[in-house]
DNA sequence: GCTTTAAAAAGTAACAT
DNA sequence: ATGTTACTTTAGAAAGC
């Protein structure tokens, strides 16, 4: 019997802050940024606290990525519009954050064969000679589950912890389906 | 009426020029890489499936075709890996690998993962090793794929350690830098993965 | 499709000590 | 022969090529 855990690794965010930025602006109020138009339309900026990476489009629109908490999302957007408003920005309401993606790591406390893990569950990829891990894609909730023959595992794609849960649940229940597994605790 | 024959003409005609080029570059590289004739019309069969499938649309024919190729080699157990089909092909690995994991998919090949036994006999000729050498590397392999070791490591490296090790054991050393080289992997990844057997298996070296 | 960001897993690689 | 750094895979958004 074994514990299966999961930890936060990323959270990615899209905001729209409704208002239209001059990045030449942008760039000096920010300290560790990049901006090379040629190659990328946005700002790169980067926070330390919270810490995070934030890419600032002229549309007003940011993707805020390198994320453990939802929390630090919301610090880091309100941290970036009071900066924008000492440079003159206004705001007429508040801005949307959505959550995109979430990235977790975990374990399941038990190791496998991939071989036969990769025989059995039906649409999963393995191809040891690109990627040490088996792709396992879940439906819904839509995320994808990476999983290692240490029984450590990479879920992404999910939108919440919950469905990082049910997509791992779903997982651990066709591989107990097709006889690869004993039993867990949660 | 005409215009209708003229485009099912034009259809047909495009159709058959990149037919036509399809198998000219599945020749092409399957002669660069010394591949039996049946292997290369087994990637030909592949990807006249692969056009009646319709799964050319948004890809590039040298992609499917190397992908074929790829395919194909694995199919007959005679796989090649991704960087040597690169060498030849026109596309980068990359691209090779989507094309492959695409056509896999719809055609419904269900290819198990390279099996590290199917490189012995290749790699063991290029090294100049007895049939005793490949038979101990295989009975090696067998057990280590027996026990679930290996999951997760590429089947070249794999294939390189129990080398190794069948030429120790049976008296025709060779060094691990040159099982490496005709293994493409690095001397790193050898050392790697043999000790990694040996102490799995049991198996004592006098090196 | 590509470009840029972040982060983990395990294997392999490139280059340095 | 190690050690460090870096690349492979997964997901998603942003604006533009």
């Amino acid at each position: 019997m074994s514990k299966v855990k999961l930890r936060i690794e990323n959270i990615v965010a899209s905001v729209d802050l409704f208002t239209s930025l001059d990045l030449e602006k942008v760039i000096e109020i920010c300290p560790n940024s990049k901006y090379n138009p040629e190659e990328f339309p946005g700002i790169i900026c980067r926070f330390d606290e919270p810490k995070v990476a934030l890419l600032v489009f002229s549309s007003g629109k940011l993707v805020v990525t390198g994320a453990k908490s939802v929390e630090d999302i919301e610090g880091a957007v309100s941290k970036l519009v009071g900066m924008l408003s000492k440079i003159g920005a206004k705001f007429q309401r508040a801005p949307q954050i959505d959550i995109q993606n979430m990235v977790f790591s975990g374990d399941i406390g038990m190791e496998f064969n991939l071989d036969a893990v990769a025989l059995a569950l039906p649409n999963c990829e393995y191809e040891p000679e690109q990627f040490p891990g088996v792709i396992y894609r879940v439906k819904d909730p839509r995320a994808v589950i990476l999983l290692f023959s240490s029984g450590k595992i990479v879920c992404s794609g999910a939108k919440s912890e919950h469905d990082a849960w049910e997509a791992v649940k779903k997982l651990l229940h066709e591989l107990e389906k097709y006889g690869l597994t004993e039993s867990w605790e949660f | 009426r005409l215009r209708k024959w003229q485009r099912r003409i034009r259809v047909s005609d495009a159709a058959e020029r990149n037919l036509a080029f399809a198998l000219s570059e599945l020749d092409r590289m399957a002669a660069q890489l010394s591949l039996p004739r049946n292997l290369k019309e087994m990637a030909a069969v592949l990807y006249r499936k692969a056009v009646m499938e319709h799964l050319i649309r948004g890809r590039s024919i040298e992609g499917v075709t190397a992908a074929c190729l790829y395919a194909a080699c694995r199919m007959a157990k005679i796989p090649r890996t991704l960087d040597e089909i690169e060498e030849v092909a026109r596309v980068d690995k990359k691209e090779i690998g989507r094309s492959y994991r695409f056509i896999a998919r719809e055609l419904n090949l269900r290819l198990p993962p390279t099996n590290p036994i199917d490189y012995v006999g290749r790699f063991a000729d290029q090294l100049g090793l007895s049939e005793r050498t490949k038979r101990k590397a295989i009975e090696i392999l067998k057990e280590a794929i027996k026990k679930g070791l290996t999951s997760g490591s590429g089947p070249m490296g794999v294939a390189a350690a129990a080398l190794y090790i069948a030429s120790v054991l049976e008296g025709e050393k060779r060094t691990q830098r040159e099982v490496a080289e005709v293994a493409h992997v690095t001397e790193v990844t050898v050392r790697n993965r043999y000790k990694e057997l040996v102490d799995k298996l049991g198996i004592k070296l006098n090196i």
